[in-house]
DNA sequence: ACTTGACCTTCCAGTCACTGGAAGGCTTAT
DNA sequence: ATAAGCCTTCCAGTGACTGGAAGGTCAAGT
């Protein structure tokens, strides 16, 4: 398989290929031409490597997975505290995201939005009242 | 003042104060020593753009809410629209986040999390069941 | 007067995970 | 022979900082 091909199964950007190539976390055979030459095995591994960055799982994380994903010896239990951890960190960036989506949508709804200048919104960012 | 104490009033680190200058959001003055000198109007705007930015807005966004803010000829409508596209993208982002968790946190209960090495995390990023 | 330490300055490099583009080589069809 | 559509490498840029090096300035203490 060429790159285009195992792009368009995998689903991901050929750029994307050669940068996971370029850091090592998959390693395609090259062809006599220099093009590389893509196993099933390397399509597996990509679209492991999709669906784990599709849950967020950073670049590094997804490393430590693929590596555990071909370690017979691996415990399920290392496997779950990096999920458990990563879990938490999604979390926390929703809790982060609601606050700020707390505040951001009273403010909107406060202003007018009409032709006027005055607004809750600057008001409150120059924090007017001085709370 | 300079920049040691306007970065602890405004609440930002002075790196970042740095930053922001080299950008063009705010412009103190010299002294003759070289150091920069804030005054009350730069603390002012440093703490409007740290409120901008703990609410999620990019800096191009706080540009321009400064801008407004500083433009007395401005529509409220014109920042309520910013605010109102800024609450889409904060609402997308939760609900991509949301996704993820519910997934991640069906295989993180699925996980039996012991010793051995079957784990119902990499047999999802890897669908060996191929659904 | 001298030194110490805490400030301040600029500039360069790195972060994360790509993404875009330039310049050039290979393959296949016309 | 040429055109298109692949493929290759390499370099630069993204956003919003952050760390660190190398060096200048200031205030206090001896």
């Amino acid at each position: 398989m060429n790159i285009g091909e195992v792009a368009e199964r995998a689903g991901l950007p050929a750029k994307t290929i050669r940068y996971y190539e370029d850091i090592g976390l998959i390693c395609p055979q090259r062809g006599a031409n220099g093009y590389r030459a893509f196993g099933e095995t390397d399509l597996h591994k990509l679209a492991f490597l999709g669906r784990a960055r599709a849950l967020g799982f950073s670049i590094e994380d997804c490393r430590t997975l693929l590596a555990l994903y071909q370690d017979d010896s691996r415990e399920s239990a290392q496997v779950k505290a990096l999920a458990q951890q990563h879990l938490a960190e999604i979390d926390e960036k929703i809790s982060q995201l609601e606050s700020m989506r707390g505040t951001l949508s009273e403010l909107v709804t406060a202003c007018h939005g009409d032709t006027r200048p005055d607004c809750p919104i600057l008001a409150d960012l120059s924090r007017a009242g001085e709370p």
